[in-house]
DNA sequence: TAATAAAGTTAGACTAATCTAACAATATTT
DNA sequence: AAATATTGTTAGATTAGTCTAACTTTATTA
């Protein structure tokens, strides 16, 4: 059985190694501030992982997850995901208040239970944020999706998910009215400073890279092929 | 914030002190046994609660939960008893399999959260073994009942609540047939081997104290006046 | 390539919750 | 009231997860 903390740590490495692409291993440095431990803390951890056959890792190398630790990291993030959509869709949680709460309900474990939620919540494919829950085997469709910054001026496109969960930025994309699957026009990209002029329910508005870096969005064209110029 | 630790100390202490009549106050060894750990461990922890103002205790007396401590615990057990309700009404489990599952979710500390899952099973009052549901100040009504081991030879009632939460009881009780307001005629009590033969749902059968004792009855009398002689 | 910077490790300490083993206080019984 | 039994406490150890401070290894750059 693996512990609360151990959890954190497989689940920190499946953002980090799966869901950020281009990256299948972490150096313990990153792990730490992503996690917010000291270095040391993780070297020791890594250590542990490893002896428990949860991760690959040697002395003064990058971390990787084994198969059976991107299971378990999975898992948490199934469980995490299928709280969160309860959370939102039956107890009428905001979409800034569900992440916290389902942080500390991912620890509860039991198969049973998620499956039986999963069937309460009627299978849903993705959360309120717009990510994908994996299954009981931890396999989960990774859409492809650009995040709005890579979107050209004059462009349209259309948002599927945010990629920062945290409340702050929740509240702000709650308070300008943005919600998934609403369309967003690139007005205008200005080079100096990276702001960005966006249309949206016929609103305008000018965020900044903390903003568009931070919301995934797909475009007509790249929603059917994956090589696109949105 | 307490720990998972401390809240469990504290609603052992109100299943002690609150619910078991007849006594305010209790002794280490007691506490020990009932939380399977050891006098050390509950002499340690006594003193720590009272720092935090949850207990009253003084070296080598008698534990009692402080106004606070009562709150602490009583809230804990709103938790377990509302998600004991949930598991049961929305997700189909059965009565065995909730306490399990509940002994972890009772440690998600949001008073938001219980209030929401509260309105969403539409305020229930009792638990699905039968146990009243602590308000959010945490009041709860006692109830009075017996126990069927009370009952004497010819009477009716009618169930009402079980004592002993653990699966292997609430296995047997499911495998009789026996369920919440069910009405049960004593038959026959036998003073030599405190064997009592019972009546309900048309069938006849004989049980032990270890039954008796943890089935919580009431009779058509004393449901009114507290005084009977069922 | 030698110096410096960055990344990672180790040793030793701390806290919470537990244990065992030895001891101390209180209660009971003859 | 003395002996015995019960009950409770203390000291010292253990484990998990964390820290700081000192050290080592690897990478970068002048």
């Amino acid at each position: 059985m693996l512990s609360f903390t151990e959890e954190n740590y497989l689940k920190a490495l499946v953002q980090l190694t799966v869901f950020e692409d281009g990256k299948s291993e972490v150096g313990v440095n990153r792990l730490a501030s992503y996690l917010e431990v000291k270095p040391a803390t993780v070297s020791d951890m890594a250590r542990k992982l490893k002896v428990k056959a949860l991760v690959n890792y040697e002395k003064y190398g990058k971390i990787s997850l084994s198969e059976l630790g991107r299971k378990e990291g999975m898992m948490v993030i199934r469980r995490h995901r299928l709280w969160e959509t309860f959370l939102y869709q039956k107890l009428d949680f905001t979409w800034d208040e569900i992440h916290e709460l389902a942080e500390e309900l991912e620890h509860i474990h039991s198969k049973k239970l998620m499956n039986r939620l999963d069937q309460f919540l009627d299978f849903p494919d993705f959360d309120p944020h717009g990510d994908a829950i994996p299954n009981e085997d931890g396999d989960i469709i990774i859409p492809f999706r650009r995040t709005l910054s890579e979107v050209k001026e004059g462009k349209k496109c259309k948002m599927v998910a945010v990629k920062d969960n945290s409340t702050e930025f929740l509240k702000y994309v709650d308070k300008i009215g943005l919600k998934i699957e609403d369309e967003i026009q690139v007005i205008k990209k200005e080079d100096f400073d990276s702001l960005t002029t966006i249309q949206f329910n016929t609103k305008e508005l000018v965020v900044s890279p903390k903003f568009t870096d931070n919301i995934f969005v797909l475009c007509a064209i790249c929603l059917k092929a994956k090589e696109c110029d949105c």
